[in-house]
DNA sequence: GCCAACGTTGGC
DNA sequence: GCCAACGTTGGC
């Protein structure tokens, strides 16, 4: 069981929009390191939903519902093959308290956390650990296996 | 709106 | 294979 990060501009595609979709694709990512954080999701695997640019919070539990497979947002070229994948998440549940990249920032046990080392990484893995700290300044349980919205 | 960080591209 | 130029992300 693994932890991750997924980072979204909420103009673009906002955690209210997630609930309402109850589902969707993470496409489009276009960096390396992030498609192979991708690669190793599970099925089952939570995650936050992290707002970036307005916000800069993360405001809610994501699971993942579909291993990595090519992205269809990719346009083709001719002689190449698509290099870029994506997963499925769906909403789990809102963190109860949304916990600003401030807070992160100022708790010393979160120093290493990747939304800080990391900062332009748009998906990132989480520790157990780090998981565990940012549920508790959420203020929100550790939800179920298989929840759902 | 600015700019630091950093990934990518392309000339050599 | 190096590195300068350039583009993008995202915090401030």
């Amino acid at each position: 069981m693994n932890y991750w990060l997924f980072k979204s501009e909420p103009y673009k595609y906002s955690w209210d929009n997630l609930c309402k979709d109850k589902q969707t694709y993470w496409d489009g990512v276009r960096n390396y390191q992030a498609r192979n954080y991708m690669r190793q999701m599970e099925i089952g695997d939570f995650g936050l939903f992290y707002h970036s640019n307005e916000g800069k919070e993360a405001v809610g539990i994501v699971k993942i519902i579909k291993k990595c497979y090519p992205d269809h947002t990719f346009k083709p070229e001719p002689n190449k093959s698509n290099p870029w994948e994506m997963v499925d998440i769906a909403a789990v549940a809102p963190l109860k308290k949304a916990v600003t990249l401030a807070a992160v920032k100022s708790n010393p046990e979160l120093s290493n956390m990747a939304l800080v080392t990391k900062q332009r990484l748009s998906v990132q893995p989480i520790t157990p650990e780090e998981w565990q700290k940012v549920l508790d300044m959420a203020e929100t349980k550790q939800p179920e296996r298989g929840a759902a919205l």
